[in-house]
DNA sequence: TTAATAAAGGATAAAAAACTCTTTTTATTT
DNA sequence: AAATAAAAAGAGTTTTTTATCCTTTATTAA
């Protein structure tokens, strides 16, 4: 496994894919988004079912529906959806999977560690989920393959 | 969960603490081990088992038998453990679960989770397996709770 | 040479994560 | 109003990870 669960990978890329396709206002459904990211599409209907229920991600049904952002939630930041998906684990947990992270009484790679993740969590929060629709429309980074 | 699995945070904490136990020549069993880093007995043991087979860790059976490290083996770095038992996931994969991270067709995140994948791999390649038993000895790092 | 000790090995179980299928609800268009 | 489109919801299934238990094998020591 990577750094984050498949669910979250999943999250973060269908996130971004949506930012990009519905710049301009309109809405995606599930089924071009899991192709447009690769990922099993009900299985993506689950992760974004939920992220909608918290209100990350905006959805209509019906005819012309489909999942979107509104302008405001296009400033959110990445560690948002994996704070949702993965819980805190990433911003918070030890590396050697102490119970705690602790100052007081640290692991062997604390010191070392805590500086990795505090660069993780940095990253996902300086990232907004609309950055990249310049890159993607570019074609210049990927979601899929 | 964290950036490694359970079993190699296991395997990670009894690597330190059968290192530093074992620094004066002699051997440790999979209960004291078990008991020193706050993990099950029968899977701790499954892993170590795994890791004697690999060659990392040395064990010996019978009375005053128990897991060890021979001198050169102490100097092993702890991505050997990483590796055994996670795969190379974590030094060359790519943050958004892309089939492969690749420099061509990069994910928007790309380029700043390089380097910070990269620095994971840097503090484990650099980190031996002996490198912490002085702290241990001393108390200023903990293995359990 | 027998008894005790400790890891190795094999088989199984429980829990979590990943994934699927079917039905229901809501909205739109005709 | 009827047909249709699309997400929401609910109820599974499958796979992987985590964990337990029991038997076998090797080593030591009395
Ligand atoms: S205690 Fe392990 S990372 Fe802080
Ligand atoms: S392509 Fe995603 S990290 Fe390199």
């Amino acid at each position: 496994m990577g750094i984050f669960s498949k669910t979250c990978e999943y999250a973060m890329r269908a996130v971004f894919f949506i930012a990009h396709r519905t710049a301009s206002g309109g809405r995606v459904g599930i089924k071009e988004i899991s192709k447009g990211i690769g990922s099993p599409e009900a299985f993506l209907a689950k992760i974004l079912q939920d992220l909608s229920r918290r209100g990350i991600v905006q959805s209509a049904k019906g005819p012309n529906g489909g999942f979107y952002f509104d302008k405001s939630s296009l400033k959110r930041p990445l560690s948002d959806i994996v704070e949702a998906v993965d819980g805190d684990g990433v911003f918070v947990g030890c590396g050697l999977g102490l119970e705690y992270c602790s100052e007081i009484s640290p692991c062997p790679l604390h010191n070392q560690f805590k500086d990795i993740r505090n660069q993780i969590k940095d990253l996902l929060q300086k990232t907004s989920i609309g950055e990249f629709n310049e890159e993607l429309n570019l074609g210049l980074t990927a979601l899929r393959k």
